[in-house]
DNA sequence: AATGAATGAGTGTTCATTCAT
DNA sequence: GATGAATGAACACTCATTCAT
């Protein structure tokens, strides 16, 4: 019953190989044929690791958020004062002309268009998106007690942040020269850093 | 004796039907049989109207900029002072839960997964989106303006506030149950306004 | 009921409208539409003028026949001796560059295709064959006659010399660059000259 | 383990079925469906071995030269005296009823008018066309050399007796009772044979 | 006579999925 | 595990023909 050895790592290539081919055709044009020569395999092979297509774009998505959990926690262990991590973050995710990895970026792009379509594929990444705005909330709250201020309105102010995020992704894959260099991250930082400002003063602990 | 031409009466008809069938099933799934179903035609007069499928997806976004362009010089008509321009704007297109239209902007979304696909589709897109750049600049610019600030950095703020926008409209059609209640609304009007408070004041008129 | 007057004269535009076409695009691909356009009318008048496309090609072997007769009887008057008119004749056909006419040729390549595929074709397309067939015969026997030779084989020889014209239109039309120039009207020429001053003498009238 | 492949088999097999389904009715009628049925293979099939229906036309053409070929060699090797190749080669081709594959005929006669409209086809059946026309002038220098003829009208008259051979093809596949019974084989080997007399001797061999 | 929109069957091609080897 | 052939449904697109005007 147990999966043989490299079972796991087939499912890896051939998930990172939809990651490759969805970028360039998306979701629907991305045939069973291309990601298995972009893998380097048999196309017969990819129906004895996945059930369907439709499974290995979900496998997809679950890698994604693994390794935004991991960007995430790479982070949080590295930037020692918490007001730091939001600014490390965002240049992380916008900086160097928004997307270092622009293959992620369409990739995802093409998911949330996917998810527009299909409820499986909504739930899962509505859950990605969850996981995404807990980690920029907790990230926002950290930064509000660092200056002492209520962090109530995070939630919101991160939700802000995010799609501003998201937006700035899909712009940057489906554009070409029309958006400002470098306008997402100072845009993302700025509105951070003015509206941690903003916010009203802490309430006593006691309280 | 001859017949009256009705081909532009046609093409409107079947590109709203587009608009209709895109935003629940995406581009590709989108066929010329749904497409003729939706507006109540035969499946091969679409062909008559349009060399091709291509072709009602670039009258599709011709007509979504067309919309913009109407709105945008509705609001500039509308509002008295030139501060609460930009704000009307945001409102019309965050407000009440991010989308009165919904197929529009699901439509709109599933374009963008287009246009890093297509070429094609990519350069139209852009133009619209440049196009969405300069409104939004120009509202920006006038609020500046009013409270005789430096308008150096409209571009870059208009960009970040347009980001903003697109990633709320992505995430409001792929999410269920995930971003808080009318946060885009308020994140873009307090990103602009803070921002613009925070603007160096405007040189003077002798540079 | 009897015809008004541009009838037949629009039969006759749609006609060569469908020598143009058929020589570039085939008789599969001479679509109405082509058709109509090359005539400068509008679609729905081709049906008004033939019961269907088929017709059209009917008409248009017709006009082929007819020109091949007018073509023989314009030779058989202007040269004076009979030995001359064959020559006449295959160097109207093949001369200059095998075919002064190559719309013409090459549609008649593309009729003998449909003649294979066809009966009803085959069955007009036989018939015109079988008149060019009894032409140059009649050709070919006045010039065996000038020369007091038995006419018997005449009407194989004249099948020859057909076969070889027909074989030299097709070729010129399918090919680029393969045959040697001004062939085809040397061979035919060659060939029948030859024949008849191998033909045995004429029997005596008495017989 | 691995399935061993069959692809060149299968491709001869949907190649020998187009032969026989493109002479019934020609390229344009000849669709996957009725090739594949004529193969006995589900039509999916088709297009897994041929990128499209042209090349599978393509290869058809190949075949038809392949077995040109070789027929040119089993004569060479088998008449013994260099004079009696080209009666042996023409009656191979034209003898008993000008074609005693009449399939292979009608299909090639199909072919020339589809080189007539497709650039693509014109190319390789130039090809072919100017492979035959090699191996006629051959055995027609071989011919002249017997009776110690001059050779330089060889090609000339090689291009007369292909073009009659073609006609011939021509006419046999597209007309029902109208050419003479055994014509073409009689004509073409008395061209030959007079032509060959009537050349003038070959220099000598001083030059 | 003439127009041009409308119809619907048919075509080549693509592709996820299955399966024998 | 792995291969590559096989299946069949679905798609965009074409087109002769019809018909209301």
């Amino acid at each position: 019953m147990a999966r043989s050895p490299n079972t796991e790592a087939r499912r890896a290539e051939i998930t990172q190989a939809l990651l490759t081919v969805i970028a360039r055709h998306g979701y629907e044009k991305a045939t069973i044929q291309s990601i298995a020569s972009q893998a380097g395999l048999a196309p017969g092979l990819i129906h004895y690791h996945f059930k369907n297509k439709q499974e290995i774009l979900l496998s997809l998505i679950d890698m994604l958020a693994e390794v935004a959990r991991s960007r995430f926690t790479r982070i949080c262990d590295a930037a020692a004062a918490p007001g730091l991590r939001l600014d490390a973050y965002l240049e992380a995710r916008l900086g160097r002309g928004e997307g270092a990895a622009p293959d992620a970026v369409a990739a995802w792009v093409m998911i949330s268009a996917e998810a527009v379509r299909q409820e499986e594929v909504r739930a899962v990444y509505s859950q990605v998106i969850a996981q995404e705005l807990a980690m920029v909330t907790e990230l926002v709250v950290a930064a509000l007690r660092e200056q002492q201020r209520d962090t109530r309105g995070a939630r919101t102010l991160a939700a802000g942040v995010l799609a501003l995020m998201e937006g700035a992704f899909g712009l940057s894959s489906a554009t070409t020269a029309v958006m400002p260099a470098g306008y997402a991250a100072k845009a993302a930082k700025d509105f951070a850093h003015m509206a941690i400002a903003a916010a009203p003063p802490a309430r006593h602990a006691g309280r």
